[in-house]
DNA sequence: TTACAATTACTGTTATAACGGTAAAAACGT
DNA sequence: ACGTTTTTACCGTTATAACAGTAATTGTAA
């Protein structure tokens, strides 16, 4: 029912790949406190920051609508 | 072959909509500064914002992952 | 071309995200 | 239980996005 969470799913992969929040920041090029807000669900990080971390988790983003073909 | 640009998307979806820059960051809630910089894929820009602005042109963000079944 | 509308670019101010540090609280393993 | 690691929470500082002007440029329609 379309209650999607964006911070489980970083969260869940970040798990999956054995990083800790202070590795996964690392590697993204953020600071800890970025990824925790992430995984809380903080809508107010910056898009280029929420879009490192997803990089590195190999999480991929996809823009549609119904003018999408 | 994947030059993606988000920028190009929300504005030919703003066009159709018949809004101006100034008239859509009204409706979303954000500066007509924000607008402009998401057409021309600033990706300093907070995810809340650029949320707003996809919401009002009823543009869908979907997040996949080889783990996503 | 001439007007008008819209976009682009720049500016100064204000609000706040980002950050590292620290410390307390949870989670985890032994 | 215990110690270790991780997460959560809070803080002060710094960097910068957001914003509303304004003006210049581009686009559009007549």
């Amino acid at each position: 029912m379309d209650n999607f969470n964006l911070g489980s799913m970083v969260r869940d992969h970040r798990k999956k790949a054995g990083l800790t929040q202070l590795e996964l920041a690392n590697l993204a090029g953020v600071g800890k406190t970025t990824v925790f807000d992430i995984e809380k669900n903080k809508e107010t990080v910056r898009w280029n920051n929420l879009l490192a971390v997803l990089e590195v988790l190999n999480i991929k983003v996809e823009f549609t609508s119904p003018l999408t073909k």
